[in-house]
DNA sequence: CTCATTTTATGACATTCGTCGTTCGTGTCA
DNA sequence: TGACACGAACGACGAATGTCATAAAATGAG
């Protein structure tokens, strides 16, 4: 595993990691067609490279640079979430899961599917 | 329920919501005695007014002044969760509990908790 | 090689955020 | 009443962020 603690990662990086994850390795231009929103060109090249200052990212040696995620989604969505669960619940799963599953309506096979991941989790609890 | 959609609550504001939703109306003083952080007196105080002009605290009018909280720590929480469950699956819970469950040693009583969790979307779930 | 187009590098400017110091108002109490 | 203490208002300053324009450099079409 890696021993680096990602830091918390702000809306505005995240919106290009965003783009990062979605396509593998993206140019300049590629990214700054990939958001749809009116921005301006130099504008995400600066916010790509402040993302490759703070090692959130990485910039190939290529011609047209390609930019790859240094972070992985799982890596950036583990730590909110563990932030999300020890600020709303201290820690514990539950409350979590209830919020997750209250007022939304699930399909039978998503019902499925949560019940063959508790069963799962059940061979690996603590006695 | 509310209109309004809180905007995102960055990493600072949240440090000073939680002391507010943790004792309900805070004083400048007690809110700065509550942050154990060593933090100067009147950041505590900008940071406080900072969040009342976002709507995101309100002040009474008392003498000293008290602080609560504008949003519930429910809602900033659901919407957190919401944006990462848009994220990293798409909007399908079942990722993200699988994330929560797995490497993670539950007790028994949390199982039999989340099964019961189950058990109870399952009567509501879309045919 | 030369020129137009695409990429990259710089520099800039406004806003927000984190951190305070200093000043001002208002009770309190000796 | 006058000195004190505490709360609030202001203003400041550096770092981070969001935004971009313009200049310089590298590439590809002829």
């Amino acid at each position: 595993m890696s021993t680096r603690k990602p830091r918390r990662v702000t809306a505005g990086e995240m919106e290009i990691l965003e783009v990062l994850w979605r396509h593998g390795g993206v140019t300049l231009s590629e990214a700054h067609r990939s958001l749809a929103r009116d921005i301006g060109y130099t504008t995400v090249q600066t916010r790509l490279n402040r993302l490759v200052d703070k090692g959130l990212a990485r910039r190939s040696t290529e011609r047209p640079a390609r930019y790859v995620a240094a972070v992985s989604q799982r890596e950036v969505s583990a730590g909110q979430l563990d932030l999300l669960l020890k600020r709303v619940s201290g820690g514990s799963i539950v409350p979590l899961v209830a919020h997750l599953v209250e007022d939304r309506s699930l399909s039978l096979d998503e019902i499925a599917q949560l019940k063959k991941l508790i069963d799962d989790a059940e061979k690996n609890a603590s006695k």
